[in-house]
DNA sequence: TGCGTTATTGATTAGTCACTCAATAATTAT
DNA sequence: ATAATTATTGAGTGACTAATCAATAACGCA
């Protein structure tokens, strides 16, 4: 009962992680997301409560997008060290492309949440560590493969791998 | 002739630059400023210009140290492998210490910067490449001491190493 | 001492921002 | 129909921000 919402909350959520991902959390206004999606203050208010809000809901969007994709690298590929290296190319694909995509997301997050946003800080975490954490079942499975050596710490290599992630898009995100 | 300036000019970038690397560039605020420094808004501005002329300022004023520091680890090591090594333990040491330093600015500054401040984001770039190219230095060093293999290209190699120490960076910030 | 010069003060300004809310429109149940 | 419920509208609000500027203070020199 009551009036139907015009808008698909996905779509939204597409056009507003757009918008995101070129200005970062703060320096997108609620303003940009009214132009870049349609909706009027009052009605992204009334669906997403407030900035932060909206913004939560947005990394979540594209994290699922990540992790899904991870997931379909490890269905395509019976090795563990070709699904690791499929999903690299991927992200290295759609940075040299210039494609926004979620992990980069994160990783401004990762930088620009203040301290005192702790929630915010925190749910940034957590899905950084999502995919850090597929990684990780991806390289057990190469040991199970003997595709890597058993000796190394799975654990250590997911991290370090997450690290040149960061790297790279720190190195992209400089040169324009 | 005319009135002396009340304040040390490395004194006060010194302490504007602990208020940037904490807030960044953006959720920096004159007041911020006003209240690290000790001096009134008319003071700033007329000796920094404006906000982005102060910014400016204190990267050059950091990056210096960080070169500075280079170049003591390199006189320090007549080999050029443990230099690098001594600077990458050096960094790595203030990161658990979460002492604030240079380089984190530069980092912070090439993701938050806007493509429309192409000034600022000009001079981040540049100050970045004062570092890798040390670094390259040091990497041909080693080369000519026999201490990595002349097949390997030290231009990629000193890129790598920036690479490592950004993402290093990134889960720096991101756990606190 | 007075004059020219330069530095400091800090209230003020013009603009921006996240967010609100009363009015209005659409939908469904009775 | 009509009432109850929920969504949309968009001008408006208060808080904050970068930057300014006229008044004032400190300094060097004649």
């Amino acid at each position: 009962m009551g009036r139907q919402p015009a808008f698909e909350r996905n779509d939204v959520l597409d056009k507003a992680s757009q918008v995101f991902l070129r200005n970062g959390f703060k320096r997108t206004t609620i303003k940009d997301i009214t132009k870049a999606t349609g909706l009027q203050p009052g009605s992204i208010y009334s669906a997403f409560e407030n900035k932060s809000g909206l913004y939560t809901e947005v990394i979540e969007h594209y994290t699922k997008g990540q992790v899904a994709y991870l997931d379909a690298c490890d269905e395509q590929n019976d090795n563990g060290l070709d699904a690791i290296k499929a999903f690299f190319k991927m992200t290295g694909d759609s940075m040299s492309n210039r494609t926004p995509d979620a992990h980069c997301l994160l990783v401004y997050g990762a930088f620009e949440i203040p301290d005192d946003e702790k929630e915010l800080r925190f749910y940034v975490q957590l899905k950084l560590q999502e995919i850090e954490s597929r990684i990780y079942v991806l390289l057990v499975k190469a040991q199970k493969n003997d595709e890597i050596k058993c000796e190394e710490n799975p654990i250590e290599l997911a991290r370090f791998l997450m690290t040149l992630l960061f790297g790279h898009r720190v190195l992209a995100q400089l040169h324009c």
